[in-house]
DNA sequence: ATTGACCCCGTACTTATGTACGGAGTTTAT
DNA sequence: ATAAACTCCGTACATAAGTACGGGGTCAAT
């Protein structure tokens, strides 16, 4: 049974976090014997592990709630999975078309003879 | 000369949103004559459409307002822009990596036989 | 028993980029 | 001349994901 300090510690997070993530509902809050203190097991524990991993891959908060709370439809994870995908090959997409964009205009800085105006600058005027 | 409302129909911007730009300093406040109102001409009109172009190509407002301020040096720019650049790839890079975790993670799930539990939700436990 | 470290709670602040609101003055159209 | 529409300003709210603060209670060690 740790304080959450000692987790906090532990899981390399800041102690506001965890309260941080008890408010949002996230987690729930462990038993608070004689003092007052929160006092936390394994199991709290791995909760916050599972969240720190999800968060790691890209899940927001809110996502992780649903994937917590419904912790067994595989379907239901596949979908989310699914959807995540989708979003994060759009967003390459769009940052490839970004990329080319602005090479281009890095480019042009580089072949400008007349460094008293900027084909970059001009382009957007 | 366009009161604020006017302009900000005609660059399909909301009111506000031209007040936030000048309280943040990218655009200076237009005369405002007798009445009190902004009177807008066509310098106001492009510097916003100015920063509407450098925004959908993905700077910020502070990189935008940097960019308005030394429009010149054309190996400033370059220099910005090759950092922009760097930033782009690496998020790229960040999101493919991401991209492959979330693929086995859904593969992992299609290949699922046990509808009960989840491998996803396993492998994060 | 005192000191320092720890914990409690509620609230405010952070970043970025706006959006919304409310009360007051102005302009435009009928 | 009156009503609708527009503008003014300052401030609060929005999102996401926390971080910081302040006043007070508690625990562990000396």
């Amino acid at each position: 049974m740790r304080t959450i300090g000692k987790l906090a510690k532990d899981l390399d997070i800041n102690v506001e976090t965890i309260r941080f993530y008890e408010r949002q509902g996230l987690i729930e809050q462990p038993p608070k014997p004689e003092s007052g203190y929160r006092k936390y097991d394994e199991t709290h524990a791995n909760q916050l592990k599972f969240i720190l991993k999800a968060k790691a891959l890209g899940f927001t908060l809110k996502e992780i709630e649903s994937l917590m709370s419904q912790s067994g439809s595989c379907a239901d994870i596949e979908s989310m999975g699914l959807q995540k995908l989708n979003l994060i090959r759009n967003k390459i997409a769009d940052l490839q078309r970004l990329e080319k964009v602005i090479q281009d205009m890095t480019d042009s800085c580089k072949a400008n003879q007349d460094p008293q105006s900027c084909p970059v600058i001009n382009s957007l005027k």
